[in-house]
DNA sequence: CAGTAAACTGACCACCAGTCATATTTCATA
DNA sequence: TATGAAATATGACTGGTGGTCAGTTTACTG
């Protein structure tokens, strides 16, 4: 009996329907800006429709940011592949990181969102849930990563893979959203974006790389 | 003529009563539930009358950041005070911002909106404005700090001063925000907010400070 | 005691997230 | 093929909110 198969199928397809639409509303306008009538139109479904498919307007933007955080995470898995030290796919994630935010704009808000919008899992939305369990799969990939560079040598042995990661992840984050609205500091200098994250990277690099190498 | 100096005087008093009322109501039930009807009502005035003062919610909620920073950056003027060298002083502002996080934590959510809804200062308000120069102050602050470590030797001479503030701010905010829902991220391991901060400011104490001091 | 300017009021409007009674479509069964 | 039940979809409606504005009150002046 293939039926219900095929309704289940269907019903994914409208789903996927809806956060296409509802990306192509968002990402243009803005969450704020953007109204769930929007999104019908965009899906050609009623408003009703896509509180058959998502709890909230929230819920359906968590949705979205699922989609951020998995693409973030292939990213993450590309840069680390061909690396040959712990301490080069660490460099690499966060210039991965980078080109991110640069390449999906509109993801890394919405992922951005989630982590600001989110509080005890106990009260959380299916899609936000689904946000959290992503995220420490990219949280447990860089931790990996750090553990790799403390056996092979290249990163401080007295490093704890868990806080690394959890560090690195908050400062990257936090440069990348600093930079949005860098003019307003750096008054007469001219910045690039790309000279700020690596400047970045660098002291990074000087805070985590074994400098007792030789052993 | 002091009539017009009393009006004045008294239209600030106003300004700033319609802000602690504002507090108040922001900070119990946070920007989103909190309504300018509430607002009106722990003013004791009406609605009408908070637009006389304030452009918008934004814009209030603005005014309340511009205290945020303020309040921020006695807390640096204070924390840079009696340090000996530059490195000692960056280091102390690195515990200060975590004090400010700790002791006034509403503030750093205010200040934290701010940074994330400002665009281009041409269609700021002024308050928005106001959070702006303020903020310039508090990088200025810094950067002199970072300029100091470098004459006197406790600092790599190859930073960049401006570079390094806007670094070590971006980083610290990004730390701080992570700590929130950093429980779904480190499952089992048991971390508190305090091992987190010391852990990045030790971090970045290893990228700042200047190795080669037996000059 | 008018006249006027500033401060203040609160009923009102436009807009929007979310709901729900109703309608349509799909499919199993006889 | 007819029937009805289950799944899916609809859109008018509601409650609540940010912001407005015509009118009122208050404070001062000549």
């Amino acid at each position: 009996m293939g039926i219900a198969e095929r309704r289940e199928r269907e019903r994914r397809r409208r789903r996927t329907e809806i956060i296409d639409a509802a990306e192509e509303v968002f990402f243009a306008k803005g969450i704020d800006d953007a109204t769930m009538d929007d999104v019908a139109e965009a899906a050609e479904l009623s408003k009703g429709t896509l509180y058959l498919y998502f709890e909230s307007k929230e819920d359906l933007y968590f949705a979205i940011a699922a989609r951020g955080i998995e693409v973030l995470h292939g990213l993450f898995s590309e840069a680390v592949r061909e690396q040959p030290t712990g301490m080069d796919k660490l460099n690499a994630i966060g210039y991965a990181y980078y080109d991110y935010y640069k390449t999906y704009p509109d993801y890394f808000q919405a992922v951005l969102h989630h982590e600001h919008n989110t509080t005890v899992p106990a009260e959380a939305t299916s899609n936000e849930r689904l946000c959290l369990s992503q995220g420490r799969a990219v949280h447990g990939l860089m931790a990996n990563v750090v553990q790799e560079g403390i056996d092979d040598g290249t990163i401080r042995p007295e490093l704890h893979p868990q806080l690394t990661a959890l560090t690195l992840w908050g400062a990257a984050t936090g440069i990348i959203q600093i930079m949005a609205h860098k003019s307003a500091m750096l008054a007469s200098e001219e910045v690039s974006d790309d000279l700020l994250y690596t400047y970045f990277v660098t002291a990074m690099g000087f805070a985590m790389a074994n400098v007792a190498e030789h052993t």
